[in-house]
DNA sequence: GCCAACGTTGGC
DNA sequence: GCCAACGTTGGC
């Protein structure tokens, strides 16, 4: 079972958004980086709940991936701003996964604690001028997160 | 709102 | 296949 921290901006799907779901599908990545990390995804997985571009940024939640290997529907969808014309419905270019939601932190999990507890090269998502929004998280430091949970 | 970082596109 | 131009992300 792996650990994987994946962002969003809550003014466009937040960790409420999710409650009121209960479970969604993970579409619009749209960085091959991101969705290799996606296609790796299996169910029972666990994933951290990122808002990004809000002050402050952090950890609010934890989900887990109920369905592994979709095509995302968004990329057939011309209404949809994640629409890829270029994308084969027969070869599709984007993957993601099911999530469900399992908890939603009592209190946010900032970015700012995860840079003073652990190293760049130890967590992708404090790195200086990182952009993907899917990455993995060691089994380690995710336990420490977990262990933050008041 | 700014802008650094970085991914993608497209002309050559 | 290079790389300049451009678009996007996301912390601040």
């Amino acid at each position: 079972m792996n650990y994987w921290l994946m962002k969003s901006e809550p003014i466009t799907y937040g960790i409420g958004h999710l409650e009121k779901e209960k479970q969604c599908i993970w579409d619009g990545v749209r960085n091959y980086q991101a969705r290799n990390f996606l296609r790796m995804m299996q169910v029972g997985d666990l994933a951290f709940f990122y808002h990004s571009n809000i002050q402050p940024p952090g950890i609010v939640g934890l989900m887990k991936i109920i369905e592994s290997n979709l095509d995302d529907p968004s990329q057939f969808d011309p209404n949809s701003r994640y629409y890829d014309p270029s994308s084969n419905p027969q070869n599709p270019r984007w993957q993601t996964v099911r999530v469900e939601l399992v908890e939603i932190f009592s209190t946010m999990i900032t970015l700012e604690k995860l840079k003073q507890n652990f190293t760049q090269d130890k967590l992708m998502v404090i790195k200086k001028g990182n952009r993907l929004s899917v990455t993995p998280v060691e089994q380690e430091i995710a336990q420490v997160i977990l262990s933050w949970r008041s």
